[in-house]
DNA sequence: GTCTATAGAATGATAGAC
DNA sequence: GTCTATCATTCTATAGAC
C-alpha cells in the first residue's frame, strides 16, 4: 500500500511500521506546526496521514509522545545544522555558512520550526530538558569562539549572546512568520530570486555589522 | 470588591463592568499566552481572573469573542509604537528609537507579543484582516521612507522589507523566545543592564549593518 | 450582576472482532 | 496489523435561582 519502501522489497512488520511511523510524523509535524500542542487532534492527524485514528495509537500510544517525537526530530535537525559553525575559524566565512544554511533550514523544514517555536512561546513544557543541556552546551562553546574572534581583533566587541540571538530570530523569522512575509509579498510565497536576496540581506546586514567584511582583513 | 476604579467613586454599573473586562483581558492575555487559543480554557481564564466562569461567558459571549479583542488590543500597541518611525527624518535616529521602543515593548508586554506570534504562526485565523490592510499599509509607507534613504545615499542599498522583518524579528524575539534567553541566561531574567546591552549590540549591528553610522554622514 | 448546576459537543484513548 | 464502535473525560456555553 505505503509506497516509500523500495519497490520489491518484502512488506515485512517493520517496513510496515517504519513507512507508517513516518507517514504519521509527517502529518503530526503539519499538524502540530497548524494547531499547537493541544489545538492539534489525533483525528486530523491521522486524517492527514491517511490512517485510522485507531492505528495512530496502536504506534504512538499518546499524543504527547507523538508531540514529542516530531520536537525530537526537528531539534537534531537545528543541532546538526549548527555544526557549519565549526568548519573553519574565519567569522566570514562561518557565520555566511552557518546564517546560509538556517536560512535554508527555515525554508525546507518550516513546519519544524513552527512547532519548535510554539514549543518555547508556551514556556517549553515538554522539552525544557533538552534548552539545559544540549542548547545550553552548543550555545556556551560558541560563545567562546566568537569571543576569540574578538580578541583577535577579527570582529568587533559585541556580546556574543545577543549576536547568536540575532541570527536565531532573523533566520527562523522566514519560517515562524511566512504566513505574514507571504500576505504582505501579494499572497504569494517568496520567490527563489527573492529568498536570495533575503539571505544576502541577512547576511551583509549582520557580517557588516560586527566590522566582520572581507576586506576588513588585511 | 475590585480596586481599580478611583476610590470613593460609585460602583456604577459602568464601572463594574469596565473593571471587569479589564481584569478578565488581563487574565485571557496571560493564559492566551502560555496555552494558544485552544489550549486556554475559559476555567483557567476565570480563574485567573478571580471571577466564576459563568461570569466570564456574561461580558464575553464566546472564547473567540475574548481571543479577537486581546488581539485587538495587542496590535493597536504595535501601530501607535510603529509610528516613532515617522518623528525624523534621518536614518540613524528614525532607525534608533524603532528599535529601542520595540525592544521596551517586548519587555513590557511579553504575553501581547506572544499572543500575536502564535497567532501568525498558526495562519492567522482570526486576524488576517488586519494584516491585509493595517499592516500592509504602514509597511508599504516605510518601505518609500527607506527607499529614500538609500536614493539619498544615507544608507547602503538593502531590501527595505528584509531590513524590516529583521528588525521585527530580532526586537520580537526578546518576548516570543524569553523563556529560552532566561533559560540560558541561568534561568533568570535579564536585569535592566543586560537588556540594555542587548538593545545597544541590536541597534548597533543594524545601524552598522546598513552604512547608517553617525560618523557616515558629513 | 452573581453563581451553581448541567446540558451538549468534542476528543483522547481503548476494547475486541477481523 | 487493521478498524468499528464506544467509553470516559473535558470543555464551552447556558439555564435559572438568587
Amino acid at each position: 500500500m505505503s509506497s516509500s519502501s523500495p519497490a520489491g522489497k518484502k512488506a515485512t512488520k517493520a517496513t510496515i511500521r517504519a513507512d507508517n511511523e513516518k507517514l504519521i510524523l509527517e502529518a503530526a509535524e503539519a499538524v502540530f506546526a497548524e494547531s499547537g500542542f493541544r489545538g492539534a487532534t489525533t483525528s486530523q492527524i491521522a486524517e492527514r496521514a491517511g490512517i485510522p485514528k485507531a492505528n495512530l495509537h496502536y504506534y504512538f500510544p499518546t499524543k504527547k509522545v507523538l508531540y514529542r517525537q516530531v520536537v525530537h526530530n526537528i531539534f537534531t535537525i537545528w543541532l546538526e545544522a549548527a555544526n557549519s559553525f565549526d568548519d573553519c575559524d574565519d567569522p566570514v566565512s562561518a557565520l555566511s555558512s552557518y546564517i546560509s544554511l538556517k536560512m535554508d533550514i527555515s525554508r525546507q523544514y518550516p513546519n519544524g520550526s513552527k512547532v519548535w517555536a510554539n514549543e518555547i512561546l508556551h514556556g517549553a513544557p515538554v522539552i525544557q530538558d533538552y534548552l539545559e543541556t544540549s542548547l545550553r552546551d552548543w550555545t556556551q562553546s560558541r560563545v567562546i569562539i566568537i569571543n576569540r574572534w574578538i580578541s583577535e581583533g577579527k570582529i568587533r566587541p559585541v556580546d556574543p549572546n545577543y549576536l547568536l540571538y540575532m541570527i536565531w530570530s532573523t533566520t527562523q523569522h522566514y519560517a515562524d512568520f511566512n504566513h505574514q512575509i507571504e500576505t504582505l509579498n501579494q499572497h504569494s510565497p517568496l520567490t527563489d530570486i527573492q529568498f536570495e536576496t533575503a539571505k544576502k540581506t541577512v547576511i551583509s546586514i549582520i557580517l557588516q555589522g560586527i566590522g566582520a567584511t572581507p576586506n576588513d582583513r588585511s
